[in-house]
RNA sequence: GCCCCUGUGGCGGAAUGGUAGACGCGGCAGACUCAAAAUCUGUUGCUCGCAAGGGCGUGGGGGUUCAAGUCCCUCCAGGGGCACCA
């Protein structure tokens, strides 16, 4: 029996592709188009079998589609700036650059060999000046547009690395790499008005049907909108007033105190005649923003002596705290505490011996004894305590409270949103240069578009921390286009999710001059088909909502929503293994002893930990060149799309890849050594034996659930249904059509699976006597009329427990169906000799004999 | 704390409110083989029974229904997201 050759097979058929050009597109208005789009990787290395789900998906999308008919984009590319290759140049003293291309030509190579259906001529990467000149122009538009601006904030600053960090990569209030105590400094950054959009960003969220709900959610509770009202203290002995937001201007009556965020302007004008205040202020700026250090963190405030004024109650002050916990970034930096209703509050209140008086009165309580120890009622109730707003409940006195502050001109109704705007200046080399100039007479200077691209110099040293393009000799000085006089360019980098934010229009027309031809995005924008990782739910797929909605007011194009459907796929994961010392090993360091104990090389005990997502650090990776070497592309793609449900998450085993192996093998055979010989190509099916006429049905059965599967992404279901094909076929024997039902039957599980393992497909495809490949065939069709049965099993209950099952013919009404389940002995003796009360028939399912 | 998801054989998982466990992995038995691997055939939820045939079964408890893995309530467990957001 010659086995199949997958090593040869697959690399002779990406060669005809490749050569043919099988998957070049180009805009056709005459074809219905489909975009295909998996998010696109960062260069980091090699691709593990991981990486490799994601694309094997998009493939399955990508192949099914183009069958179907439609004009398929599939294109691939490299995110390709990033901190990775600065830190390669500093531990191996190589070019961030060399770094980067040569990880990709690695990267490239290895999913050629995946046989994925790109349009290779569309490869980008976004760290070359041809990509990333194009956004420094939409940066520039954006300034014009005044959705990018510049201004000073208070990030999270590395003292050793001097560089700004992201929330991210700051873990226990230490940077991730120099384990220095991260401070907080005021800087000045860039950033893009993502705000402005936050109202269409959120409200645009219910459109994206073809969504995962939990996605929206995420993006819902990012931009967080939150009604309330911003409300006016009055400042004794000050002509100035102080404002602040709340959600619950309804327990107004119950306000104790007002407290200030530390960064707040009027607590440091308060410090300045204040050193406590001021030495209070620096402690929490110490402080880091990171989630572990807010956890922990003490709610303290600082008493400024300073008193406000009630705007509803006549000569009725609180103290004005400055308090740890208030940020400036959200509201207005400043709140009014009411400790009976707010559990940090509360805690505040008791901490610091203020009054705690309730307003709202629980539904049934009585308002006479009610009061509120440690813990702060936050539902709603009955209003108390409150002058005109005795009475009412929570929402009729937020109504209220605002009207009366409008009319008093002491506050408004008003939205907030916890959505921030987008920092995008990064002190790093590798990424895109922010192209503006700073001139000591003229002040921040656009670099005028004549002068773009601002390139990357390449001559940097990584020898000193900090940024390189601060320390390089030259680049920095520029004359400034207004004045021509000596001045400096920017420094900073954008955030590399500012290339990500276009890369898919890019894709449309990837070497135009312009950052896409409009007709081209035009035809193929949105994405139809988006694939990636959750982990992108707010990051990257809000920004991209946003860039979409900044370029299309910058006259770039029209589409709003970038992609139209979005699906999340699972992680792949794997065991870890740690030996005695805690030292992580790679799965091909273990093996098994008799009793199924892991082992390591030495035959030393191994601690088997739990499934995790694999990663490098962990090394519980499988690489992809071993599985390719072994398995071959096909298998691979077949078991990471049989094994789980897509958005599930995958755990990798030998056991189950050698599955899929012989699967492959099975299905060669079956076509290259059927049981029954095979009728000539295009014979129609004539008279059918019975067995060849059910197995006839199953075929078209079969096209008719899979490509349901498919289009429904229940790619593991779909699989289950082919080899249910193939099983059904390896077990028909010789009969009257059956030559021609075999035929039938093989052509069409191989192009069922020609989106799965298109190598094979096209190998047995061509076995099978074809001169066209078949991934320009059209999908299978199915004979409506042949999936529908004359005579079905029906189930029979006795009150609703199974008893029997009868066969009727497909069309049989009631009389005949209790006709036929009253005669079964079963049914008989189950009833007990009692009358049948009622019987229910549900014709093709079920008879249910109630008694 | 709030929000979301998940819970089905030894394992991954199927199942428009209508025959639970498709398909695969693993196991067991057999065929082929000097032997093994590979391959093929049969079998495989638990349980009582020689058998025929029963009983029990989708995390626990309750409910709706002729009928519940599926719908409702509640609890438990695991996973994820958000969170000094006023």
């Amino acid at each position: 029996m010659a086995r199949y050759n997958f090593k040869e097979a697959e690399a002779r058929w990406q060669k005809l592709w490749a050569e043919r050009g099988t998957f070049r597109v180009a805009a056709d208005q005459a074809r219905p188009k489909y975009y295909v789009l998996e998010m696109f990787p960062y260069p980091s290395g090699k691709l593990h079998v991981g990486h490799v789900r994601n694309y094997t998906m998009g493939d399955m999308v990508a192949r099914y589609k183009r069958a179907q008919g439609f004009n398929v984009l599939h294109p691939m590319g490299w995110d390709a700036f990033g901190l990775p290759a600065e830190n390669a140049a500093m531990a191996s003293k190589i070019h961030p650059a060399e770094w980067t291309y040569a990880n990709i030509a690695t990267m490239r190579e290895q999913l050629q060999r995946m046989g994925l259906s790109y349009d290779w001529s569309r490869e980008i990467a976004t760290c070359h000046p041809q990509y990333y000149r194009h956004e420094q122009k939409m940066f520039l538009d954006f300034l014009k547009a005044g959705l990018a601006y510049r201004r000073e904030s208070w990030v999270n600053w590395d003292p050793v690395e001097n560089t700004v960090l992201a929330n991210e990569q700051v873990i226990d209030g230490r940077g991730w790499r120099s384990g220095a105590l991260v401070e907080k400094r005021l800087l000045s950054q860039w950033f893009l008005r993502i705000t402005h959009y936050a109202e269409d960003l959120l409200g645009s969220l219910p459109t994206l049907e073809r969504w995962p709900e939990r996605v929206r959610v995420m993006q819902e509770n990012w931009i967080g909108r939150s009604e309330g009202a911003r409300v006016f203290f009055g400042l004794a002995g000050r002509n100035d007033r102080l404002e602040i937001f709340t959600t619950r201007p309804d327990t107004l009556f119950g306000a104790s105190f007002c407290a200030l965020s530390p960064n707040h302007p009027l607590a440091a004008e308060l410090a300045q005649g204040n050193p406590a205040l001021a030495d209070f202020i620096a402690e929490c700026n110490r402080m880091g923003t990171s989630e572990a250090v807010l956890e922990t963190a003490e709610k303290k405030g600082f008493d400024t002596g300073v008193n406000v004024l009630h705007p509803l109650m006549k000569d009725w002050s609180l103290p004005l705290y400055v308090a740890n916990f208030v940020l400036m970034e959200y509201g207005t930096g400043a709140i009014f505490g009411c400790p009976a209703h707010d559990q940090r509050d509360l805690d505040f209140a008791r901490k610091y011996h203020l009054k705690v008086r309730p307003v709202v009165l629980p539904p049934g309580a009585d308002p006479h004894s009610f009061t509120v120890a440690d813990q702060a009622y936050t539902e709603d109730g009955t209003i108390i305590n409150s002058d005109f707003l005795d009475r009412l409940s929570v929402a009729e006195a937020k109504r209220a409270v605002v009207a009366r502050l409008e009319a008093l001109g002491a506050g408004q109704g008003t939205v907030a949103w916890r959505l921030r705007d987008w920092g995008v200046s990064r002190q790093r080399y590798w990424g895109c240069p922010i192209p503006v100039i700073h001139c000591a007479l003229c002040g921040i200077v656009p670099v005028p578009e004549k002068d773009l691209p601002v390139e990357l110099p390449l001559d940097v040293s990584f020898e000193k921390p900090g940024n390189p393009l601060d320390h390089h000799p030259t680049w920095k000085h520029a004359t400034c286009p207004q004045c021509g006089g000596a001045a400096l360019r920017e420094t900073d980098t954008f955030d590399t999710f500012f290339e990500s934010s276009w890369y898919f229009d890019r894709f449309c027309s990837p070497r135009s001059e312009k950052p896409f031809e409009r007709a081209d995005v035009d035809y193929w924008m949105p994405v139809d088909q988006y694939i990636g990782g959750i982990e992108h739910a707010v990051l990257h797929l809000l920004y991209s909502r946003f860039f979409s909605r900044a370029l299309r007011d910058c006259g770039y194009l029209d589409v709003k929503e970038p992609f139209a459907g979005l699906f999340t796929q699972g992680m792949v994961c794997h065991e870890t293994y740690q030996d005695a010392n805690g030292q992580w090993l790679f799965p091909e360091e273990i093996h098994h002893d008799a009793e199924g104990r892991a082992l390591d090389a030495q035959n030393r005990p191994v601690s088997v930990g739990r499934n995790e997502k694999m990663s490098k650090s962990k090394k519980n990776v499988v690489g992809l060149e071993a599985i390719v070497e072994g398995y071959g592309a096909d298998t691979a793609r077949l078991y990471l799309l049989s094994d789980s449900p897509p958005e599930r998450d995958l755990e990798w085993t030998d056991a189950g890849i050698e599955g899929a192996w012989r699967y492959v093998n099975r299905l060669h055979r079956l076509v290259t050594e059927p049981p029954v010989a095979l009728a000539p190509q295009g014979a129609l099916p004539g008279e059918l034996s019975p067995a060849a006429e059910k197995t006839r049905r199953a075929i078209h059965r079969t096209v008719a659930a899979v490509t349901d599967h498919i289009e429904r992404f229940r790619f593991n279901s779909a699989v289950a249904r082919i080899r249910e094909l193939t099983n059904a076929l390896e077990g028909l024997s010789d009969g009257l059509g059956a030559g021609a039902v075999m035929r039938e039957g093989i052509e069409v599980a191989v192009r069922l699976i020609g989106p799965m393992m298109p190598h094979l497909a096209e190998e047995l495809w061509q076995a099978l006597g074809h001169e066209r490949f078949l991934a320009d065939e059209p999908w299978p069709a199915y004979d409506p009329a042949l999936i529908v049965e004359d005579r079905v099993t029906v189930a029979v209950q006795v009150n609703g427990r199974l008893r029997a099952t009868v066969e009727l013919p497909r069309d049989a009404d009631e009389a005949t169906a209790e006709q036929a389940a009253l005669a079964l002995p079963e049914v008989q003796r189950a009833m007990e000799g009692k009358p049948m009360r009622k019987l229910i028939y549900v014709p093709h399912r079920i008879i249910n004999v109630v008694v």
